[in-house]
DNA sequence: GCAGATCTGTTATACTATAACAGCTTTGCT
DNA sequence: AGCAAAGCTGTTATAGTATAACAGATCTGC
């Protein structure tokens, strides 16, 4: 397993390299990457965090790329669909997804001390929340997967 | 494990077993059970699906017992806070515990094609999350498991 | 019976998200 | 190139979810 996040590293090639694997894989799928899309993608990239639909609209406002809500939830909805971003469910924000163009089953973990959100990639189909939907005779068609709790560092400042 | 949700059974006993269930905890812990508390327990209870906050504030304020949000927040903060319901966060609404005192990790599973949710329980700390957590030094404080999927019911009535 | 803690009632407001419709741009086809 | 269909953008309006803050009531322990 990976869990990038909760350490420092390049951030211009995380972005750059972000961007390219998303734009490769709307060439191959005939996606449209337009300059809103993009623009949001790297704006997530950026700040390498977990930020709300209006965070990335007033970004987005002051760039003149576009002033409503439904212009930021668009690019959003564009971006989770695809898998170039993920919607953080426990805090209702968006952050970009840690490996494009992968295929997985994205788990998160959300430090509640220095709020950064690390991104876990789990194989599908085989945890025990699959062998319960089996057992049940459900089929699961999308998993939410989140841990709140506190990071190496931050709990390192806080407990003893 | 247990699926309770997505197969008819007696709701009587689950309603007054819930509210018992839940009135010894609080007796043993020191917590009130007040009446809108308990009320909306029973709400969560009789209806026996997620119901948002604002469905639950109409009923308080349909019985005189609360007209305004946080009466509705307040008593859903109680009862999640103590394990007495759930948040599922991919619904933004609320669902009583099927399993009221017990320990245990809850993960739930959404189909959208009843809207039904059934609640499994997933022994703690035992799971790939937990693991993933465990490498990159991270304390899980509280997890979130849902999946969205389909029933075996409604699965049998949409595809072949 | 008093002090502190907890719960309730209420107002106001903040935050999150989508419906609906008009107009523009791109794409695929001939 | 010219056209139609599909998809994207801009905008207005509104729906849905949640909490801050403060006053007053009630309960609890001493």
């Amino acid at each position: 397993m990976s869990a990038i996040g909760f350490h420092p590293h390049n951030h211009d090639s995380c972005i750059k390299t972000g961007v390219s694997a998303a734009a490769k894989t709307c060439t191959a799928q005939g996606l449209q990457l337009t300059e809103v899309r993009r623009r949001v993608l790297e704006i997530l990239l950026e700040r390498h965090r977990a930020l709300g639909a209006y965070d990335i609209l007033e970004v987005l406002r002051s760039e003149g790329l576009g002033s409503q809500p439904p212009v930021a939830y668009r690019a959003l909805d564009f971006l989770t669909k695809h898998g170039f971003a993920h919607k953080i469910e426990r805090l209702n924000k968006f952050i970009a997804c840690s490996d494009i163009g992968g295929d997985h089953t994205p788990a998160f973990l959300i430090c509640t001390g220095c709020n950064q959100v690390a991104e876990a990639h789990l194989e599908a189909g085989t945890g025990r929340l699959s062998k319960a939907a089996a057992a049940a005779g459900f089929t699961i068609e999308r998993a939410v997967l989140e841990a709140e709790g506190l990071c190496e560092t931050c709990r390192g400042q806080t407990a003893a």
